[in-house]
DNA sequence: ATAATTTCTTGAAGTAGTTCAAGTTTTTTA
DNA sequence: TAAAAAACTTGAACTACTTCAAGAAATTAT
């Protein structure tokens, strides 16, 4: 009973992992006396602005974001983050130097933490996930690329409408203000795109 | 008289992997066999739109750029490449699909092209390197994100003096309508921003 | 259920940028 | 070294968005 428990908290990870490598019996064992499921509460902050980020957070349950708050006082959402992402300040954490961001939970979420020395120790001795990370990480940038493209080259209507497209249920989730921040646009504007008055 | 070539060929390469990771003498034989380098002339491309992209691109020399066309028919450049970076479409490459992108050289370039099948064996004989491509691919992944931070927060202005205090000498050295593409504003906007009349 | 808080909406006024078109300067090519 | 091509500049007219302020609706907490 407590095993199958066990197993079943860090499946999603497990999966995600095996759909990029494939990794033995003991090493699953490996991992998951490695691993610890943390519940974070609406609005929490797992990383403020200031501080070194030194962990990377596997989302397993639910929707986090990393923010910057502007010069006028006002957050802006630079990345989301959902069910079988992972979610950091990459620069922080490599590099050691305070972050600029906040990263938040938007509604009560599920991680899996591993701090950078929790994590090099898995590396040693499961060197295979090096690739699993690379994979991850080459992913993310190329998501990125796509983002600021869509940035250049369409208007906020557009921008609205391909992202909710793509995203439909995304969209009814999480605050209007904080999608119109992520799509860089006032969330006034993004009321008058949705009710067809722009 | 050969050898001694053939090593100075690919520092660059070498000395950028060993930031990073460190390799054995016999390593090194097994990468320097692989790698070849080819000369890229000013305006070539290396990917056009609609191209699968199955080749990374490590830039011993000069300077490379991804960029797209809009809908207006003006490029807009995504990405610069400068001595010691990689290029290349990782979503395209993961995923097989067309690319988005346009990757050429800006000025007479020197690259290391690997292609997928060769960097693949590489990684096979060589595993340690799936570490050098995850760093390599999570920091350009943080820059990315701190670019985005600085197209939310900052005005073309404030865009344009912050990039060329970062970049004096890449300024002078490229177009400056690839700059402002790059900073997303017009070059005619970048004219008014340099002659102070903004 | 009620109050408190958070989120969303609306219109009016303002502005940071774009677009266009034409001319000038610089760089490249032959 | 001349001609052609590429890159840069300028001003005038325009527009896609922002900002502000106030109220309405939805959500959360008690």
């Amino acid at each position: 009973m407590y095993i199958i428990n066990h197993i079943q908290m860090y499946t999603s990870l497990l999966q995600h992992i095996e759909k990029f490598i494939s990794l033995e019996p003991s090493e699953i064992d490996v991992l998951e006396s490695c691993l610890n499921l943390s519940k974070i509460k609406k609005k929490e902050h797992v990383l403020q602005e200031g501080q070194v980020c030194n962990t990377m957070y596997f989302i397993s349950k639910g929707c986090m974001r990393q923010y910057i708050i502007n010069s006028k006082g006002v957050e802006q959402t630079l990345q989301f983050g959902i069910e079988n992402w992972w979610i950091t300040d990459y620069l922080s954490y490599h590099n050691h130097t305070p972050s600029n961001f906040y990263i938040q939970a938007v509604e009560s979420s599920e991680v899996i933490a591993l701090e950078k020395p929790t994590l090099e120790a898995i590396l040693i001795r499961i060197p295979k996930l090096e690739r699993y990370f690379k994979i991850v990480a080459q992913k993310a940038f190329g998501a990125a690329q796509m983002r600021i493209k869509f940035l250049f080259t369409m208007s906020a209507e557009e921008r609205y409408h391909h992202f909710s497209n793509l995203n439909p249920e995304f969209v009814q989730r999480v605050p209007q203000y904080m999608i119109a921040s992520y799509l860089d646009f006032s969330a006034e504007f993004m009321s008058k795109i949705r009710a067809g008055k722009v």
